[in-house]
RNA sequence: GCCCUCGUAGCUCAGGGGAUAGAGCGUCGGUUUCCUAAACCGUGCGUCGCAGGUUCGAAUCCUGCCGGGGGCGCCA
C-alpha cells in the first residue's frame, strides 16, 4: 500500500532528523486540493513545537531527504501552507491501484478484518404492530440494513433482528380498536383509527377478548410489515416476538439473576432493580409493578439477557429512534448489571424523520406507509435518498418534491453510470473488441484528468467503507458512490474508450479502467442495498 | 426545570482538527454525424446560530447563551 510506503519514508526521514514522531503517529491525509498533491503530511507542524524547531523549516528539511531517496511513484515532494509535506505522485499509482481493484474483484475489494468473525446482532425499525411502518421506520430499516452490509464487508457476522412488541397496553388497545370496528362500533380513547385497522377488523372472528384480539391483529399486522421490508429488499433474519419472551421463564430467570446479585428490592408493593452503580442517573427502577405485571424494562432486560447470554451475541447494536432515549440510561444498566461488559451493547439514536407536512404519528393517521412511497419512486430510489444522509441529522422529506423529482433522482444518476458500464461491454462485444489479458495492457496511457479522477475516487473506497463501519456510518458510502458517478459520467462523456481516433492500445487500457469502476459500483451500491442494472 | 440531540448556500443535505467550506435541487446560459443527453460544461449562491476558550491551525473539540426537535411513567 502506498500509505504504508509513505509512512513509512516520513518516520525514516523524521528519525535522520532526530525529531521524535507525534505521540499520534504520522497522520496522512489526502489534501481537499487537488494542487496540494496527493497524499498530504502535517508531522512537521505536530511535532515542530516539542522539538523547538520551525515548522516549515523542519518540513522542508524533511522534503529534502524525501526527494532524495523517493518512495515508488512520488514525483516530487513540496512543502505549502504552513509546513505541509505534500506528496505529488505520478499517475503510476493510480494505475497500480487500478490493478489491485480488478485483480480483488467484487468481492474482495475494498474488504476488511476488523470485525475478526465478531458475532453482531442488529436489531432494528421493530416498530410495534399497530399499524403499517411508515416512511421514517423506512429511513431507518435503510440504515440498519446497509450498516449490516457495510459490517459483514468488515469481518462481522451480522445478524438482522426486529423485536415485534406483540404484548402490553398498546396490542389490548389495539384489540380494543378491532373489536369496536368489528361491531360498528367508534374506537376507544386512545385507539387506533386507521383505515388499516378498519378494513383487518372486518375479518376477524375470534372471541370477545382485547388482548386476544389484540394479538391477532398484531400477527396479521406484522406479516404486512414483512411484506413491506421485502419490498426495499430488507430480509430479516429473525422476527423476535415480545409475548415469547413473557410467555416464557425468562423474565423471572432475568429478575432473578438480578436478585442475586444483590440489586433487587422491594418498596410500595413494587419491584425495584438498584441501577445507581450502572450510570442511571435516576438510580432505580421499577421491574414489577403493585399489580403484579413485569414492566417493559423488565421484559427488555430479559430480552438482552437473551440476546447476549443465550444466544450469545458478542455486540448488540439497537438502531432507535430519537423519542426513544429516554430509555438508553435504564436499559444500558440494566444490561450492566446482568454483568455484560457495557461496550458490548450500542444504542444509535437516529434523529427524527419529518415530513414537511409535519411529524408523522401512527395514531393522528398523517402517516404515510413505506410501502405507498416505494409504489411510487421504487426501492431503490428509497434506499438511496434515506441513504444520502447521517442518521445524526433530523431530515425533513418533502414527498411532493421526492415524487416530483424521481425521474432525476440521485438513484438514477448513479444506476445509469453503471448501465454505461454494461453499455460499453455490450458494444464492445458487437464490435468484436477484446479486452486482453491486464498484464499485457499499458496501463501507463491513462493519464487524462478525467481517467485519473475516476481512480482516484475507487482508491478511496476501502477507506470509506473502513469509516462507514467504524463510525457506523454507511451513508459514507452513498455519498462516495455518488461522486464516483459523477466522475464516471466525466470520464464517459471526454474519453470514449472506442471509436475513431482512439488507439487501440488506448482503448484497452480503458477497458480496464472501466472494468476497475464496475467494481466499484457494485461494491458501493450493494452495500446500500441498491441494484446495479445493466439498461434503464 | 433537568438530560440528549441538531443548527452549514434560497431548499434538502455532505464535510466533524488542516490549506481558498462542498454537492444535489432550484436560477440563467451552452453542448449531440461516434460507447444511451436519465449525460456533460459554464453561471450565481455562505456572518458554517451567537459569544468566549483550547490549539501552530476550529465549521469540526470545550464552556455558556439563543433557536428547532426529542426525552424525563408502577406506559409500551
Amino acid at each position: 500500500m502506498i500509505r504504508d510506503d509513505l509512512v513509512s519514508a516520513l518516520a525514516a526521514a523524521l528519525a535522520a532528523v532526530g525529531v521524535d514522531p507525534p505521540d499520534k503517529g504520522i497522520q496522512l491525509e489526502r489534501p481537499a486540493r487537488r494542487e496540494h498533491g496527493d497524499w498530504s503530511s502535517n508531522v512537521a507542524m505536530m511535532t515542530a513545537k516539542k522539538a523547538g524547531r520551525n515548522p516549515r523549516e523542519l518540513a522542508t528539511e524533511l522534503a529534502e531527504r524525501l526527494r532524495a531517496d523517493p518512495p515508488a511513484h512520488v514525483a516530487d515532494v513540496k512543502v505549502e501552507g504552513g509546513g505541509f509535506v505534500n506528496f505529488h505522485l505520478a499517475p503510476s499509482w493510480l494505475h497500480a491501484v487500478l490493478g489491485d481493484i480488478v485483480e480483488a474483484g467484487d468481492d474482495g475489494y475494498a474488504t476488511h478484518t476488523i470485525g475478526t468473525g465478531e458475532r453482531v446482532m442488529i436489531e432494528f425499525v421493530s416498530a410495534n404492530p399497530t399499524g403499517p411502518v411508515h416512511v421514517g421506520n423506512g429511513w431507518f430499516a435503510s440504515y440498519g440494513d446497509a450498516l449490516g452490509r457495510v459490517m459483514e464487508r468488515c469481518g462481522y457476522r451480522v445478524q438482522r433482528e426486529y423485536y415485534v412488541n406483540d404484548t402490553g397496553g398498546q396490542i389490548r388497545a389495539l384489540g380494543g380498536s378491532i373489536l369496536a370496528r368489528a361491531k360498528g362500533e367508534p374506537v376507544p380513547e386512545g385507539g387506533y383509527a386507521s383505515a388499516f385497522v378498519k378494513v383487518l377488523s372486518s375479518a376477524y372472528d375470534g372471541p370477545d377478548d382485547v388482548t386476544a384480539a389484540g394479538r391477532w391483529a398484531a400477527e396479521h399486522i406484522v406479516g404486512f410489515i414483512r411484506h413491506q421490508m421485502e419490498a426495499v429488499h430488507i430480509d430479516y433474519d429473525e422476527w423476535y416476538s415480545q409475548a415469547s419472551i413473557e410467555d416464557s421463564e425468562a423474565v423471572g430467570e432475568t429478575v432473578a439473576l438480578l436478585a442475586d446479585k444483590g440489586l433487587v428490592f422491594e418498596r410500595d408493593g413494587a419491584m425495584w432493580l438498584r441501577t445507581a452503580d450502572f450510570g442511571d442517573p435516576r438510580q432505580e427502577r421499577v421491574i414489577r409493578k403493585a399489580d403484579g405485571d413485569y414492566t417493559y424494562l423488565a421484559g427488555d432486560l430479559a430480552y438482552h439477557r437473551n440476546k447476549f447470554m443465550v444466544r450469545g451475541f458478542d455486540r448488540v447494536i439497537n438502531v432507535w429512534g430519537a423519542d426513544h432515549h429516554g430509555q438508553v440510561a435504564s436499559l444500558a444498566a440494566g444490561v450492566e448489571a446482568m454483568g455484560i461488559a457495557r461496550d458490548r451493547l450500542e444504542i444509535r439514536l437516529g434523529q427524527m424523520i419529518s415530513l414537511t407536512s409535519g411529524r408523522m404519528s401512527k395514531r393522528a393517521g398523517n402517516a404515510v406507509d413505506l410501502d405507498d412511497l416505494v409504489d411510487e419512486i421504487g426501492p431503490d430510489a428509497m434506499r438511496l435518498l434515506s441513504l444520502l444522509n447521517s442518521i445524526d441529522q433530523s431530515v425533513t422529506i418533502d414527498l411532493d418534491k421526492v415524487r416530483s423529482e424521481s425521474k432525476e433522482s440521485p438513484v438514477y444518476y448513479v444506476q445509469y453510470a453503471h448501465t454505461r458500464i454494461a453499455s460499453i461491454g455490450r458494444v464492445a462485444d458487437e464490435r468484436g473488441v477484446v479486452r486482453r489479458p491486464l498484464e499485457s495492457v499499458d496501463l501507463g496511457l491513462l493519464q487524462h484528468e478525467r481517467e485519473l479522477e475516476v481512480l482516484r475516487s475507487l482508491s478511496e473506497l476501502p477507506d470509506v467503507v473502513l469509516l462507514a463501519c467504524t463510525e457506523r456510518a454507511p451513508h459514507k458510502v452513498a455519498t462516495w458512490v455518488r461522486e464516483l458517478a459523477d466522475r464516471f459520467h466525466g470520464f464517459y462523456h471526454d474519453c470514449y474508450v472506442m471509436g475513431e481516433g482512439i488507439d487501440p492500445e488506448l482503448t484497452q487500457a480503458r477497458l480496464w479502467l472501466v472494468e476497475a469502476a464496475r467494481v466499484g459500483f457494485k461494491v458501493g451500491l450493494d452495500l446500500l442495498g441498491v441494484s446495479a442494472p445493466e439498461s434503464m
